[in-house]
Order: structure tokens, then sequence, then C-alpha cells
DNA sequence: GTGGAAAGTAAGCGACTGCTTACATCTTTG
DNA sequence: CAAAGATGTAAGCAGTCGCTTACTTTCCAC
């Protein structure tokens, strides 16, 4: 078995890894404009400079941050617990998984036309899932709105600070938005609590 | 009937108008960071200096404008309607209202203590409002989560720019959501569509 | 008219931004 | 070992930012 090469003092992936996870959660701190580049290096330890040469460009940087995690809860599970995956990121009082880039891209309103069309990309894949779970011929209009919800609910929660929604718990949050999830998505079916 | 002062060459309050109007709508258009104090004095036809002397510090003017127009959707109407004179909003094709500080609040996660605060007040008043249409323990929380959803699709489709929330008629999702809604606040009313 | 406050202006300060350059140091390979 | 590429670093450039200052112009009460 091929032994692995002594361990290197100088690893540029390690700290291109480190600057992307550093870039990660500076941006789901305080969103794109408010995180600087210094920051970003500082936080991983390593020269500004080199985040120019792994990644080319602030903006280049955000969306390889995007589209390197991105996808990550679309694909952690079946469909059908997709609202609840969300939820369970929005929702959670630990910094667990507070670096998302989903929650990168609420606080960061980036303009550049590949950001734009990345984060686009993103959404229609998520919508493109949660429609799967509808019925009728309007089944991404319906998914859409679902998805909105969601994403309204971590924006209400983590950068507007509603309380009722960091007060109440998790799991009663949850089983409000499934009662309403249900009367959307599933046509005839009755809306049953929980 | 007293006559009106003949026009003033020199209106400190045309020009604190039109500071305050031309902030409201680059607030709204690029957010908070990406709005420049010469954009907004260019605008307004003003001087740079008059901005400070006037509103005190670019943030200041961001709370100015929140305050100054932020209730406006609120009172316009009875509570039963908020919803719809949010979608209304947020669903309008052409720039009317545009300029509306609900939409700049989206686009801008400013950090101040007092804008937060400003911030904070204004989704306590929407909710306190909305709750007047649930039954039931939870109203609070469950008209903080029909605002969530209502931000939420100004979001997408105002911010991410979702495809098929710009694609379907504004009546069609309006009919959706409200189905939604209904789940969400009338606990055992059926749920009939339109 | 005239003095003085109010309204408007031009210029620039200091700090910070994204990004580049020129250079030092390490690591691998022939 | 030596050349060469990969990796890391310090310094700074050019532009922009929010904000201030020193000044001129207009307006109104007397």
């Amino acid at each position: 078995m091929p032994q692995n090469p002594p361990p290197r003092r100088r690893d540029s992936q390690a700290t291109r890894a480190a600057l992307l996870k550093a870039a990660g959660e500076l941006f789901a701190e305080r969103g794109y404009d408010r995180t600087t580049v210094r920051d970003i290096a500082a936080r991983a330890g390593a020269n500004q400079a080199l985040l120019f040469r792994y990644f080319g460009t602030k903006e280049d940087l955000f969306n390889a941050v995007v589209a390197h995690r991105g996808m990550d809860l679309l694909h952690a599970g079946p469909a059908e617990q997709l609202p609840h995956r969300i939820l369970e990121l929005f929702l959670a009082d630990a910094p667990e998984g507070s670096d998302h880039p989903i929650l990168a891209m609420l606080r960061s309103a980036v303009v550049g036309k590949e950001s734009m069309e990345l984060r686009k990309e993103m959404g229609r894949a998520y919508v493109r899932s949660l429609a799967e779970l509808a019925e009728g011929p309007e089944a991404e209009l319906r998914a859409e709105l679902v998805l909105a919800w969601l994403v309204g609910i971590g924006f209400c929660r983590s950068v507007l600070g509603s309380d009722n929604l960091r007060a109440a718990p998790a799991d009663r949050v949850e089983a409000e938005v499934r009662r309403g999830i249900s009367a959307l998505l599933d046509l005839d079916a009755p809306v049953t609590p929980s």
C-alpha cells in the first residue's frame, strides 16, 4: 500500500482548505461586504496574497465557498426530509453549521454575474427536489413557496433576530411549519398537526 | 386662506426630503453597504456635507429612512389585508414602491445597535398586527411564521431572483399563500383555495 | 441697507479596501 | 548538490469610503 508522504511543512492544500473554511465562517457571520480579505487570511492563519493566488478574487472565493458546500444539505438525505434539514440548520442554537453557505447567501447580496447564476442554480436545484413532494401542475411554484418560507424563517431568525422564533423550541416551530407545508403541497390531504 | 410663502430658493426642508427619498431608493436597490453617501447626495441633487449636517451619520440616515416610512404598509389598511398588501409590494413588476424601506431592510444587514433595535421594533409591530388574525395560545408564533413567509417570498423574488416567483401571476401566488396562511392561522377552518 | 444666521459648496483627511509586486524560503527532482 | 518550481511573506499601490473643515452665498429681521 502506498505510504503516505511525510507531512509537508508547506502544504498548499491545507492552506487552501483553511482559507475556504475561514471564508465560509466569516461570510456567514457578517455577509460578503463586511468581510475583508485581510480578516479571512488572518483567521485562516495564512497570508493575504495566497488568497488571491489560490482563488483569484474575493468574489471568486465566495463562489468557491458556495459551490463547495452549497449542495450539502440537498444531498444529505431523502427529499422528503429536506425541509427538516433546512429548519434544523436555521433553528440551531449552537454555532454548529453556522458557517453554512446558505446563511452566507442570506446575508450577502453579491452582485456579480457569476455569483448570481450560481445562486439561481442552487435555488433551482432545491426547488426541483422539493417539487418531488408536490402534486399538480403548479408543483414547482408550490415548491418555491415552500423554499421561500424556509428561507424567510432563516432570515427572520438569523438576520433580523425575531424574538418569537428564537424563543420557541425548534420542534414546536417545525410542527407548525409542517402544517402549512402540508396544506400547500398535498392538495387534498387532511391538515393534521405534527 | 393663508397664502403659501413664495418658493424659497434655499429650502432646507426640501433638500432634507430629497436626501431622504434618494436614500430610500438607493438602500432598497443596492442595500446599505453598497450605497455610498456620494451616490445619495448626487441622486438628491444635494451636497454631500448637507447629508451629514441634517442626518449626522450614514447609519442615522438609514434609520431615518426606516422610521419615516417603515410603518406605512402596516397602517395603510385593516390588519386582515396586511398579507395582501405586503405581497402586493413584493410581487409588483413595476418599480412602484420599489424604494420601500422593507425592501431596503431585506438587502441590508446593518449591524449598529440602534438599527437592530429599530428593525426588531418594526418586526414586533407587524407581528402584533398579524397575531390579531390568529387564534390559540401560540398566536404570536404563528403570526411570526406568516411574516417570515412573506419576507421569504420578497427575499427570494427580489434578492435571489427566483424564476417561478417572477413568472407566476401575482394573484396565483397570492391564492397559494392564502391557503397556507389559512392552515396556519385558523386552527380548524377548512382549507379552501382562493 | 446691514448684520447675522441659515443653506450650500469645494476640498481634502485619514482610514480602509481589493489586489499586486518583488522578494525570501522551502521542497522536490534530476 | 544544484537548479527550479512551489509556497510563503512584506510592503505598498491606487482607489474608495465616511466624515470634517473652511469657506462662500443666500435669506430674513431689524
